[in-house]
RNA sequence: GCCGGGAUGGCGGAAUUGGUAGACGCGCUGGACUCAAAAUCCAGUGUUAGGAAUAACGUGGGGGUUCGAUUCCCCCUCCCGGCACCA
């Protein structure tokens, strides 16, 4: 056994040994349970980040563990591969995206294999490889043919310079990010997933996930938005010149099921309705005004020959498409001069035009309630326009000066100044005021979603391509199966000026597949959601060169049982993929409705920064490592400066690591100076998984320094590994540590269970203080039976030097194969327990008792200790409250 | 703006979910070892007062429920994640 840890060597050698073993290759047939252990794949940026190093660290700890419960593990990798990154990077390099991409995941793999992941590399998976796609092309022509991916206009970010798209993280205070140009919104042809026809299973699905956290589920049942109201409609008569009425937008979105009434939302040429969705109809009879989009026909229609409101239609199409831009810019509108006539009361409501209206939600247009909704009220308020008193609060007064909280009140709110609606509640004006529009033909009741169609279409060249063919006479037709997959050509360098693809002809030049005309291919790609929608599944069998997935695999892996990713998927990437099982599930691909069993959110790792103001206000940022702080005599962070000049630099806040504030710590360094294990073990120890991490130096240190302990005190003891012995008979001394032995592992036990592994590694730390204690004077066999536990504990966190020790003390081959340890109750229990006082709730002492004292011999000892008659002065407590095992409280 | 989450010593965090607040680690202070330093080991370390015993205060702020609140309820502040083309 070396004498010293040395991590070099013990972390090579142990690597090797898994991989000429095949330790963790996932069998195919195996009588042990499967555990599919599952991290969200890593985007190849160039190097491994620390928050990747905790979620696979996490992951592995996971796989381990499950591993010696006598799993079969499956852990696989893989890298989401295409997307915008490399992109930018080919434009600032002159290096093709393909050329970046690989070149970066031949270095991350190398990266992750020295942290010693047990992943099982033969099932890698690749998103930009044909192979990959080519099954995503083939289940969108399937989805294409059913009507599940269907093709609509949509409204984008457009920069007029570069001629491009934008995504919305290209849009910087409403510029683009390269041309400096200020965006505008478009609207361009998109293909479409029809998720909304999933919205309902999407949220009762939640319902049968009890293993995702409930922070998650909340946000995705918010987002999915069911509501249930009432959509109706006001009436307009035909003026001269609404003659030629542009053409009503597709239907509402809502479940995906055609309107029942006609008009199918926007207006109607024909029945001059419109349309609109509230979910608060009981004040349907304070509606001052109604307020349309900008986009809408409408608007459109008012704009025709009035040049004030054309321009401000066209001031509205300013801007980015993002909901947050929109939803705290300033609130503007103007008056179309149209008026329509109010469906229950008969009076003329002027229509207006406001830019917070969105053309994309529900009908593009709502009805104004200012004296119950605060937005609408804001806006009365700034133009003038009446408000109208329909719902009141007992014992709380209106007034049009201010907004207040109750005026949107829908539990204690009644129907007031609505005639025959007056005293109603929400629930019963809703229902009477549905009925009424309904019998006039006008309105119904409506369930409606937040959630919208899912767009995939991307101006962009890194990506999927979308397997279509536009034909000018058959119309898009999907690629046939045998022209499967659509090759990404590989050798390009995009400029940031439109579609790179549809510069191409070599690619986009084609014939139709029916009727063998000219034709043209579809120069879109796909959203890169859209690979990491089913990656999971894929793993089940990565080489099936037959199908999306091998059906007997899929079964065999599906679902995964834990998932573990960030945060910031809560929402997006988690109901994409939910949604995606659903749809390989109605093709027959897989089983079951879920993908993922059980999911674990980590949080992100953060780390302070460090700057100095540059002439012009702009901002150097300095990394922490080139940093000095200085502290006063308490400790106390009072300032820092660089250690290069000296000099003093402003402390900034802790925020999470990135390249832009320059306080990144590159998990290289910390592997090549400590280890993989410390780098692990740290990363585990500084904070439960669900929260934000503080990356600390000195605490890496610390992790180090425990782990060399680990390692001496092994040395010292020798080949205890070979010790066996009786566990009975033994010291008070020797009880005391098989006692704290096993109260940690109890501990760790639990926490393990709730992925706590904070805790795991303080109750390792807490075996290790007992065990160095008394490792001159302890039984041997107790000796033995501690270090085993601890290696044991330690080992799904600090793999190699678990497995060396254990092999090195003669504790056995493979850890990995060892049990996991059982707590033995017997060593737990105590003859005597300290209780503690407490008089009114303070703490005034403890008590020693014996572990099957009575209730009443406590009460009698309580009320005999020194401190509590000192305090009762004579008085008689009022009540004394037993807390077994914990404490008494004597009330005064 | 909307949705979700968070706030505990000088720092990261713990408290098995209403019962000893600060486990474990970092840092700091003192000591041992050393020619010296580093490393290592030992002891101490919430704040304030006190020599000490001890007392008061203390889990972002304000209120409430309770014998007892970091934990439950109401209001507020600040920070973080998401908002549909970053992944």
């Amino acid at each position: 056994m070396l004498p010293n840890y040395s991590p070099k060597d013990i972390e090579a050698s142990t690597q090797q040994q898994w991989e000429s073993n095949e330790t963790f290759l996932a069998k195919q047939d195996s009588n042990k349970p499967k555990y599919y252990c599952l991290s969200m794949f890593p985007y190849p940026s160039g190097k491994l980040h620390m928050g990747h190093v905790r979620n696979y660290t996490i992951g592995d700890v996971l796989s381990r563990y499950h591993h010696m419960k006598g799993f079969n593990v499956l852990q696989p990798m893989g890298w989401d591969a295409f997307g915008l990154p490399a992109e930018n990077a080919a434009m600032a390099n002159n290096v093709p995206p393909a050329a970046w991409t690989y070149s970066n995941i031949e270095y991350m793999k190398q990266q992750l294999k020295l942290l010693g992941l047990g992943v099982d590399w033969t099932r890698e998976v690749t998103t930009c490889k044909p192979e990959y796609y080519r099954w995503e092309q083939w289940l969108f022509t399937r989805l294409f043919q059913k009507g599940v991916i269907y093709k609509k206009t949509s409204t984008v970010n457009w920069d007029p310079v570069d001629n491009t798209v934008l995504a919305n993280e290209q849009v910087i205070e409403g510029r683009g990010w390269r041309s400096g140009a200020l965006v505008e919104k478009r609207e361009i042809p998109m293909y479409f997933f029809r998720i909304t026809q999933y919205a309902d299973e999407l949220l009762t699905g939640l319902d049968t996930l009890p293993g995702w956290p409930e922070q998650v589920k909340t946000m995705q049942a918010n987002w999915i938005g069911k509501s249930y109201g009432v959509r109706f409609a006001f009436e307009y008569e035909i003026t001269p010149k609404n003659n030629h009425l542009p053409n009503p937008p597709p239907g509402g979105e809502g479940t995906g099921a055609l309107p029942s009434l006609p008009g199918g939302g926007g207006i109607s040429a024909t029945n001059n309705l419109l349309w609109v969705y509230t979910t608060r109809a009981d004040t349907i009879m304070g509606v001052t005004f109604v307020a349309v989009a900008a986009e809408h026909p409408m608007a459109t229609l008012a704009a025709q020959g009035n040049a004030k409101l054309a321009e401000f239609i066209e001031e509205c199409k300013h801007g980015g498409v993002a909901e947050a831009d929109i939803a705290t810019m300033e609130k503007k509108g103007m008056d179309t001069g149209i008026k329509v006539t109010h469906p229950l009361t008969g009076e003329l409501v002027p229509v207006w035009i406001g830019n917070y209206v969105l053309m994309g939600y529900g009908e593009g247009a709502v009805m104004a309630v200012p004296a119950h909704d605060e937005r609408d009220f804001g806006f009365a308020k700034k133009y003038n326009l009446p408000i109208k008193q329909s719902i009141a609060v007992k014992d709380q007064s209106f007034s049009d000066t201010a907004w207040q909280e109750w005026y949107a009140d829908k539990e204690n709110g009644v129907c007031v100044n609505s005639g025959n609606y007056d005293g109603l509640n929400l629930s019963q004006a809703v229902d009477a005021i549905a009925a009424d529009l309904a019998a006039k033909g006008l309105g119904e009741k409506k369930v409606q979603f937040r959630l919208r169609d899912w767009g995939i279409s991307r101006q962009r060249y890194w990506g999927c391509p979308i397997p279509i063919i536009h034909c000018r006479t058959c119309g898009d037709v999907p690629v046939p199966d045998d022209q499967l997959p659509v090759k990404l050509p590989e050798n390009v360098v995009p400029d940031g000026a439109g579609s790179p693809l549809a510069k191409m002809p070599e690619f986009y030049e084609c014939t139709c597949p029916k009727c063998g005309g000219k034709a043209r291919r579809e120069t879109d790609t796909m959203d890169t959601f859209v690979e990491s929608s089913w990656y999971y599944a894929r793993y089940a069998s990565p080489q099936c060169n037959t199908g999306m997935v091998d059906k007997a695999s899929a079964q065999k892996w599906l679902p995964v049982d834990q998932y573990i990713g960030g945060i910031e998927h809560a929402i997006l990437h988690l109901l994409y993929a939910r949604f995606f099982h659903k749809l390989m599930r109605d093709e027959g691909l897989v089983q079951g409705d879920e993908p993922f069993k059980n999911l674990l959110t980590q949080g992100m790792v953060v780390a302070p920064t460090f700057y100095r103001e540059m002439e012009g206000g702009k901002k150097l940022w300095i990394n922490p490592a080139e940093v000095e702080v200085e502290v006063d005599a308490k400790a106390r962070p009072i300032g820092a400066k660089l250690i290069a000049d000296g000099q003093p630099v402003v402390i900034g806040g802790t925020e999470k690591m990135s390249k832009s504030k320059n306080n990144g710590v590159d998990p290289q360094a910390i592997i090549d100076a400590y280890g993989a294990d410390t780098a692990r073990l740290f990363m585990m120890f500084a904070a439960p998984p669900d929260q934000q991490l503080e990356w600390s130096d000195t605490g890496v240190e610390g992790a180090f320094r425990f782990l060399r302990r680990v390692w001496n005190l092994s040395a010292e003891l020798g080949d205890i590994g070979k010790m066996s012995g009786d566990l009975g008979n033994l010291s008070t001394d020797d009880q005391a540590l098989r006692r704290e032995t096993h109260l940690a592992l109890k501990q760790a036990n639990f926490d393990f269970s709730r992925f706590q592994f904070n805790t795991v590694v303080s109750a390792a730390m807490k075996m290790l203080n007992a065990l160095e204690k008394s490792r001159a004077t302890a039984n041997r066999a107790v000796l033995s039976e501690s270090l085993s536990i601890l290696l044991r504990l330690l080992s799904p966190m600090t793999p190699h030097i678990s497995q060396t020790l254990w092999k090195e003390l003669g504790f056995g081959e493979d850890i990995l194969a060892a049990s996991w340890p059982e707590v033995d109750e017997a060593a737990l229990v105590q003859d005597e327990i300290e209780l503690m006082i407490q008089v009114n709730g303070k703490l005034r002492g403890s008590l020693l008792v014996a572990k099957d004292a009575s209730k009443a011999e406590i009460e009698q000892l309580t009320l005999a200790h020194e401190t509590v008659q000192k305090l009762l002065a004579g008085a008689t407590a009022k009540k004394i409250i037993v807390v077994p095992g914990r404490l008494v409280n004597v009330v005064a």
